[in-house]
RNA sequence: UCCGGCGUAGCUCAGCGGUAGAGUAGGUGGCUGUUAACCACUUGGUCGUAGGUUCGAAUCCUACCGCCGGAGCCA
């Protein structure tokens, strides 16, 4: 007999006949009017089936009772209208077939609460609970939503390289890739030399960002995205940050900074446009369990304007306000993260996309505007999160991107092939990258980032 | 990396100078078409590690390790 979803079953119409499903028990009760209860989960939905196995089976009382919090079982059974109250449907199991058993002992998940920070350290086993299997379904919703927004304007999803031998693209420190013995970690003055006798002949590093070579794409075939991993060495220990993430960076020719904002709201809208149609079981539960008020803040980035403000005006703006701030708010100086909580949560009380920065914060590839003291340069903002997307109109005129790297010092030859871009059939073009755990803790409302991404790796963390 | 906080029973925590407690989970029994089930009894801990102060340290001090939060960096 065919196995079926739980989720199938839950939504069948006709509350009749034989079913058989697979799970792992979350929960059994006994009665002694001659049946237990067991509540089944098969991560097809948040929702579990009940399942009433009555005293006449063969292996009731040898097996049946003494099911725990995590087995694995096959039932089959007749589906019927249950009479109790909390759900409307249940199988009467004539069958209950257990496949592999979880010693209560042992087994550190049963019905009492876990703490988040206990559940990472058992990483392989926290999928099995409601938490973890609602950020899961709502991980996957976000991808395949990404992929069908852009895949529906005629985006190409091109795949990145994961080896770079770009070792300054400003955004970070960098994981060397290396199969040197331990003189490769440490290459002292002789690395070029050590190197040319490495795997590749050259130094080479895990990517931080796919966006140089989306560039040489889109400035081919029109637009582009990538979706993949990245990684960043910063010893940092925050509840945004992880050293692998995935990102997704849109990149496309003839787009100037105001096309691509529009691109990164319509994103954005469509992405929790998305969430709130496909994913309502799970958001009702991040609602009442994780984050009240995080179906509103979804609704709100779906169906609203974004705030649109230059970083002179948000300069203005946050001195202005009269706030107190630990540190001031000057021109010239990055943002700090309060100076960007404040204006998402406080003074626009939404998303928010800040343009124009100052050229001497921002990297060589952004592109210089008229006034010349400030790039074509974007952040979106969302409260809760801060900053979820970093863009930028890329500069495309030959002579302006040479003098930006001698600025920023970095070396053109290094970078031959990115500047051959600008030396052949140049265009104006523009690309944003999106965090994709950022925007995972923006839909379900959980606080901490390596909570949204199956095994975290962070500073002092690779298991599993 | 810097600042702050925390590491006590499987889990969540109380105890804060006199030699270890609660809730919960697990076990046993009772009750019940149950659903955070309920009632009774019960198993369970060299109090993160290493030093030090003291007659005596889970409790005070130092170092280290780990975790969490904030900052920086950024997505």
């Amino acid at each position: 007999m065919q196995r079926e979803l739980i989720r199938a079953v839950l939504e069948r119409q006709v509350l009749r006949g034989t079913v058989r499903v697979a799970g792992w028990v979350r929960t059994r009760r006994d009665s002694k009017a001659g049946v237990s209860f067991v509540a089944l989960n098969d991560g097809s939905c948040f929702q579990n089936l009940q399942v009433v196995a009555p005293d006449n089976l063969d292996n009731y009382a040898s097996e049946v009772r003494r099911l725990h919090p995590g087995c694995s079982i096959v039932v089959t059974g007749e589906l019927t209208p249950s009479p109790g109250r909390g759900q409307d449907r249940e199988v009467r199991a004539s069958q209950v077939r257990v496949l592999g058993w979880a010693d209560p002992e042992v087994y550190p998940l049963g019905k009492q609460r876990v703490s988040f920070e206990r559940l990472r350290e058992i990483a392989h086993l926290r999928p099995r609970t409601n938490t973890f299997g609602a950020v899961t379904r709502v991980r996957n919703c976000l991808a395949r939503s990404a992929h069908r927004f852009f895949q529906e304007r005629a985006f190409y999803y091109i795949h990145t390289p994961i080896i770079t031998g770009s070792d300054c693209e400003g955004a970070g420190a960098l994981f060397r890739v290396t199969t040197l013995g331990p003189e490769g970690a440490n290459p002292g003055e002789h690395g070029a030399d050590l190197y040319r006798g490495d795997f590749f002949g050259r130094q080479t590093f895990l990517t931080v960002s796919g966006q140089l070579e989306a560039e040489a794409y889109a400035c081919a075939l029109g637009r582009v995205y990538t979706f993949g991993p990245t990684f960043r060495a910063e010893d940092s220990n925050t509840r945004r940050h992880l050293a692998e993430f995935w990102m997704i960076e849109p990149e496309v020719a003839f787009a100037d900074l105001n096309e691509n904002a529009d691109l990164a709201c319509d994103f954005l809208r469509f992405l929790c446009n998305a969430v709130l149609e496909e994913c309502s079981d799970d958001l009702a539960f991040f609602e009442e369990r994780i984050a009240p008020g995080v179906m509103d803040r979804l609704q709100s980035v779906a169906t609203s304007d974004f705030t649109r403000m230059t970083y002179t005006e948000a300069v203005d703006l946050l001195a202005r306000d009269g706030h107190r701030f630990e540190f001031s708010p000057k021109y010239g100086c990055d943002l700090q993260s309060e100076h960007e909580r404040y204006l998402t949560e406080t003074a626009c009380n939404g998303p928010v996309v800040l343009t124009d920065y100052p050229r001497e914060i921002k990297p060589f590839y952004m592109r210089v505007n008229e006034d010349d003291r400030t790039v074509a340069a974007m952040d979106v903002l969302l409260p809760g999160v801060g900053e979820i997307i970093g863009g930028s109109q890329r500069e495309e005129r030959l002579e302006m991107l040479l003098v930006r790297m001698r600025e920023t010092g970095v070396d053109p030859d290094d970078y031959q092939w990115y500047v051959d871009l600008r030396r052949f059939g140049t265009v104006p073009h523009a690309g944003f990258g999106l965090g994709f755990e950022r925007m995972i803790q923006f839909a379900t409302g959980m606080a901490n980032i390596r909570d949204v991404i199956p095994f975290p790796r962070t500073p002092r963390n690779a298991e599993f």
